[in-house]
DNA sequence: TACAGAAAAATTGGATTCAATATTCAATTC
DNA sequence: GAATTGAATATTGAATCCAATTTTTCTGTA
């Protein structure tokens, strides 16, 4: 077990990435070099050098000479990327079902009660993604794992987590409820279709909302 | 229409990153920023953001104060982004078959016939991306179209390019026709069928040399 | 000879400095 | 008065310089 590196460049990434896809830097936020280097206390060669970093994992954009951006991810792209996890999430639970043993369904079990009972929204994507991965886990598919997660944080940020929560939290315990249940009878057709329609109907939901957040903030723009 | 910048930089990445994935730079190759930069003829500051972002991207593995590595892929790992390909290009063409029309048929059969006959193996590469990438265009699904080439990148690398190619052109191409009359007569199940084959049949090739050739190192190691 | 430990060399990480490009804003022209 | 040019300012890109860490080499000892 290696400790890994910490270098300055390593640690703002982390902090940048975080704060990206928590949502403290939200989508199309210029991101100023000098500004950036006097919050962190370093000089501005970490900071580039994280801002590249970040930009190949496409969380930000830069233009030569102009500046850093957090990157935007337009309605169509954020619908093609909850199309991908479906296909892919519902591929690895199809794999790691007949693997299923107690457990993991006594790990999912305690994620679900977590979070049914932590109202805290800043929790929840967290126990969210660990629930469903404790389901995909024994289906032994680390880079399909990686990436998966890769497109559930990136489509997740942007948001600010009372808005993607919002009359959701019920509708989406009950569905996990289903999908647990349906995990234990090793209904493998059922609980996939199950959790096909669990990801679209996320994706729905976020988008609904966005565009209903786009329209006032038209609104209060023209106000 | 943005002329795009051209800094340093980029060109950096760009370059390594072209030198990586046509095995130029074979993995495991350790990757000396004083090296790269007098070769390049810049400064080391360009290379290490550019090794920096290639990081991100998955093609070097940087450890803090003892040096960039070209990234492996162990087999397993190849494996699985093989079936990751195979997942994700049946769905693609799944979507992209009712809406083929004469003009992609035209152009998948163009790029069909040159790889017939372009013996040159360098080109075959991209020719077989373009191929498949044509029959899925339709579909319109950007990201997973980008995120699909990816994968196809990163695997093929590390392979010098004969070895990948001797003794499965003419399967290849065989399989080639055989997708695209499927495509042509419109029988959708079949052709993903056929085309989650082909896939799956290259990485088992592709396996089967990687291990004939490891064999052979160790065993020439060992004389 | 084999090994341990310390000095020296090599290499990377980060700060500072300089150069190139973009933006801002005032002066000028129509 | 509006638009345009150009100087001043701000910001990024890259080179150089210094510090921290690792690797190698050398030396002394068992």
């Amino acid at each position: 077990m290696t400790l890994h590196r910490v270098t300055t460049t390593g640690r703002v990434v982390d902090l940048l990435r975080e704060q990206i896809l928590s949502g403290a830097l939200p989508e199309a936020t210029l991101l100023r070099q000098e500004k950036l280097a006097a919050e962190f206390g370093v000089s501005r060669v970490p900071i580039r050098e994280a801002l590249h970093q970040l930009e190949a994992e496409g969380l930000v954009t830069m233009q030569s000479h102009k500046g850093a951006v957090v990157s935007s991810l337009s309605i169509d792209d954020l619908e093609e990327v909850y199309e991908i996890r479906a296909r892919l999430e519902t591929w690895l639970l199809e794999q790691s079902m007949p693997l299923l043993s107690e457990p993991h369904f006594q790990k999912a079990e305690a994620l679900f009660a977590q979070m049914v009972e932590d109202r805290r929204d800043e929790n929840w994507s967290n126990l969210n993604w660990d629930f469903h991965a404790t389901l995909y886990e024994p289906a032994n598919r680390p880079q399909t794992l990686a990436l998966v997660r890769k497109l559930y944080l990136n489509a997740y940020r942007h948001f600010p987590l009372p808005i993607r929560l919002t009359g959701s939290r019920e509708k989406m315990n009950r569905e996990h409820q289903v999908l647990l249940d349906l995990c234990r009878q090793g209904d493998v057709a059922r609980a996939s279709a199950h959790l096909e329609q669990h990801i679209l109907m996320g994706a729905r939901h976020l988008i609904s909302r966005l565009k209903a957040l786009r329209r006032q903030e038209a609104d209060t723009g023209r106000a």
